[in-house]
DNA sequence: AGGTCTGTGCTACCTAGGTAGCATTAAAAA
DNA sequence: TTTTTAATGCTACCTAGGTAGCACAGACCT
């Protein structure tokens, strides 16, 4: 017993806000039908019948949600998934079909459960309801700002905002993206990389930031938050 | 007691989805602390303290959830809500601030329950939180499309689909957003007034629709499919 | 070293959709 | 009825952002 509590995985369970709620027996039976499974890099998930029937809770790593245009052959990311984050909520309630598309980004750790046996647990540990339900309204607010972001807001003023969400207050680094391809920032503002890239430029010119490869560095944050949402013109 | 089952209101919660699977006592113990409120069309919600703290289920009527840019003074219309609806979900479980606006688009009935009496009443009977991330899981789907297809999508698509979506299958009649000016129609799929009626004109032309003031008839319902994510050139 | 590949910068062009403004019509109010 | 208001149609213009294409650079291979 004890030595199952020292296990890595059952403290990264205990850590997760999701069952913080859960007492230590109910967290080692979730444990005990949980495994542990490894995804390389540019993995698609979800897609064959037996991940579908998996809830997959991430340990490391990071997976991306989008939705593919294939007329215009075109990428837009609603979010991205890193460790605590967990896949296939809607699989634990229906047969609930989110059309998003998964993804990794980096190769990622995960433990996945059986869905028909994540239900029986979660039938005697009803009360992770109210923890995934916290969970699911916090995505959800997000993809509210996301959604109203995407059609009121220029493409400049939405680069601002995702490089400002992602700089670390204190280290003034950029988190998370850093290492992205300009394609994969550009889907991640619903653009395009020759768009995004202009608008790169511009705030190059402006002395806001430094672009290496794959890597950008914010020099000035104060400028870069005043090009959010006040148009140049009016 | 069987009068207060008797109860418009009563039968009202009953046929919630919500509390399906709600026992009948604590029914109405909920019913016990909710209150009757009638609120005009046009009518903002959830500015004031008072409605913050309060948790809001729809009898009749509807409410646009909606975002609004000043810069341009334009609106994005997120979620429509009518019937079995909620309103301050997040108020149950955190200040959580979903930064929506809401507001009337006609007159609406809704009982409302104090959040701290409520989130009493949820200790008592945590089955609820379920069945409330069925239902925040089913409208987080929802935005999920909206938020791919606003960046997705051109509009005369967007326009397409919204119209078949809401559109009856049986009386081939367009429901909920009969009634709505142009410009409502607009911040549905997140355009202007103007070019959300261009389409309309195109779409008239072509013999898919006629235009009536505040009424849109649906005449060929295959044309208008075969608008959906078809691009005219390619 | 040389070769391949992926990421990036940049140019030149095009169009969907946003903006402004006004004329017309239907509905509601006086 | 007339007056007033709200909803709609339509025109003419403008621009942000999408498209295509290519040159170049750094990384990563043999």
């Amino acid at each position: 017993m004890n030595l199952k509590r020292a296990t890595p995985f059952y403290t990264a369970l205990r850590n997760n806000l999701l069952f913080s709620e859960i007492r230590e027996e109910s967290l080692l039976d979730l444990l005990a039908i949980a495994s542990p499974q490894k995804w390389p890099a540019k993995t698609c998930i979800l897609h064959t019948d037996q991940a579908i029937h998996r809830f997959y809770i991430i340990l490391s790593g990071m997976v991306k949600a989008y939705d593919y245009d294939s007329t215009n052959n075109r990428e837009v990311i609603l979010s991205i998934l890193t460790q605590n984050d967990v896949l296939n909520v809607c699989s634990l309630i229906s047969e609930g079909n989110t059309h998003l598309f998964y993804e990794t980004l980096a190769p990622t750790q995960v433990l996945y459960i059986p869905v028909k046996q994540m239900r029986e647990w979660t039938y005697h540990n009803p009360a992770v309801f109210k923890q995934i339900l916290v969970y699911v309204l916090k995505k959800m607010e997000h993809l509210e700002d996301v959604a109203s972001d995407m059609c009121l807001k220029d493409t400049s003023t939405r680069l601002a905002k995702l490089l400002l969400q992602l700089t670390n207050k204190s280290t003034s680094k950029i988190e998370l993206i850093n290492g992205f391809t300009h394609d994969q920032l550009a889907a991640l503002i619903g653009t395009t990389r020759a768009v995004l890239n202009r608008h790169l430029q511009e705030f190059k010119e402006e002395g806001i930031l430094h672009i290496k490869r794959k890597r950008i560095e914010i020099i000035d944050p104060s400028l870069l938050s005043r090009k959010i949402s006040t148009f140049p013109i009016k």
